[in-house]
DNA sequence: TTAATTTGTTAGACTAGCCTAACAATAATA
DNA sequence: TATTATTGTTAGGCTAGTCTAACAAATTAA
């Protein structure tokens, strides 16, 4: 028996986790502006237009024209909805079918928009409830409680601290590919020796051997770190 | 990396999924009506008309003005993958996210479309090659060769014959809950007692116990008899 | 504080997939 | 065979989601 509390299209799915991405999961603000939300989403600027107005009259963000766009209360809750089902897909795909983890993301766009709640409580269940996917990224649970972790990202200024690799913001195949190149993995133990404000390389410690990495690629790279690791919520 | 061999829609999918039904796999002919077709899949005859002018474009079916509809051979290839897929995914439901038989199909709707061949090869891993779906419905291995059973329906004249279920025609939820209410099942032994010319009802008996069932029941039973079986190949 | 740049909006057009209504061809039947 | 019924097609219209091009507002920099 279908019950149709609101019937969202993939489209309107993926503007949803696009916000919620860039505003609070990264949690640097709250809204995010018009260009912005469409580069992310890969379209061009009046096209996300004309979805923030239609996303606006289903209550589902907040927007006025001119301004920035933030998710309300059950726009946010789609989204989690969302992103609980992309990780929780990834992590299916990781754990039970033998993809990579630079393999799994693209079969997870497609995975994410599947309508069934049992068919994801299940899954959560015959993974035993995991709590973050192959990416370190956290995965919300049946009640949209989503864990934020205070993660840092290896670009920051972190000389001389030990750190511990969290999760990637990269998700694309040749970026995972190439973290996997260098001997790098989540869990794994890093510790950050120098910047070199010559060519911007910022130099680490890992598997005992010291490498050097472009800010670009550190950018990428979610860690916390043991000194100052702060206390994270669901 | 994606191959773009032939990207189609959903709804392009759809279309040759519901056109194998029809025919080949029915195996009572090799064409279909544009009317037929539409009630299918649920849509006006106007529609049809169009989305098979397309696949005729795209040399997925043989289609003359006024004329019935075929599979070409690369039509057929697609269809048949969908079906793998639906299938397969519906007897990963049944098997590891404990889906009962009459839940698996709704779901499997969705899920048929995803693209991804080596998701579709793991999952026939993880559930070690099945043969058929809950339904009883054979399952495509990955070279496309279809198990084509010699079955009839039990509305067919088979008075006096012991035969075994072997599956049902109408994947509904509210038809597979009846097909368990009266204690059937995919594997059930079957004798035919009488045809009741009066009524049109029909006598059957089933886990020792005579019951009747309307034509209407009868037509989506499918069985084979253990007198009449024909070798059957993929 | 004006000018330049960035950011956001509007208008108009296109495609896919659906519809209805009117019509044409084919098939069934009297 | 002529009529009726069925089946299939065409024309025109709708919505969702995309685009480009032109323009307007807001922000940044001179």
């Amino acid at each position: 028996m279908l019950i149709f509390v609101l019937m969202l299209s993939f489209t309107e799915e993926n503007y949803l986790k696009s916000l919620f991405q860039l505003t609070v999961e990264t949690a640097l603000k709250e809204e995010a502006g018009t260009n912005e939300l469409a580069a992310h989403l890969g379209v061009k600027p009046a096209t996300a237009n004309d979805m923030l107005k239609k996303l606006k009259e289903k209550k589902l963000i907040k927007y006025e024209k001119y301004g920035k766009s933030s998710l309300t209360k059950e726009g946010k809750k789609i989204a989690i909805d969302v992103i609980r089902k992309h990780r929780l897909w990834e992590t299916f795909l990781f754990e039970k079918l033998e993809f990579s983890w630079d393999e799994v993301h693209e079969v997870a766009e497609q995975l994410e928009h599947i309508q069934s709640k049992k068919l994801i409580d299940q899954l959560d269940k015959l993974l035993n409830y995991p709590v973050s996917d192959p990416h370190g990224d956290p995965i919300p649970n049946a009640k949209g409680e989503l864990l934020i972790l205070h993660q840092h990202t290896l670009a920051e200024e972190l000389v001389g601290h030990q750190c511990k690799m969290t999760g990637v913001k990269d998700n694309s195949s040749a970026f995972l590919k190439y973290v996997d190149q260098l001997g790098l993995a989540i869990n794994k133990n890093i510790k950050v020796i120098a910047r070199h404000h010559y060519d911007d390389l910022i130099e680490i410690e890992v598997n005992g051997k010291r490498i050097s990495v472009s800010p670009k690629f550190a950018e990428n790279i979610f860690v916390v770190c043991t000194a100052c690791k702060k206390k994270s919520k669901r």
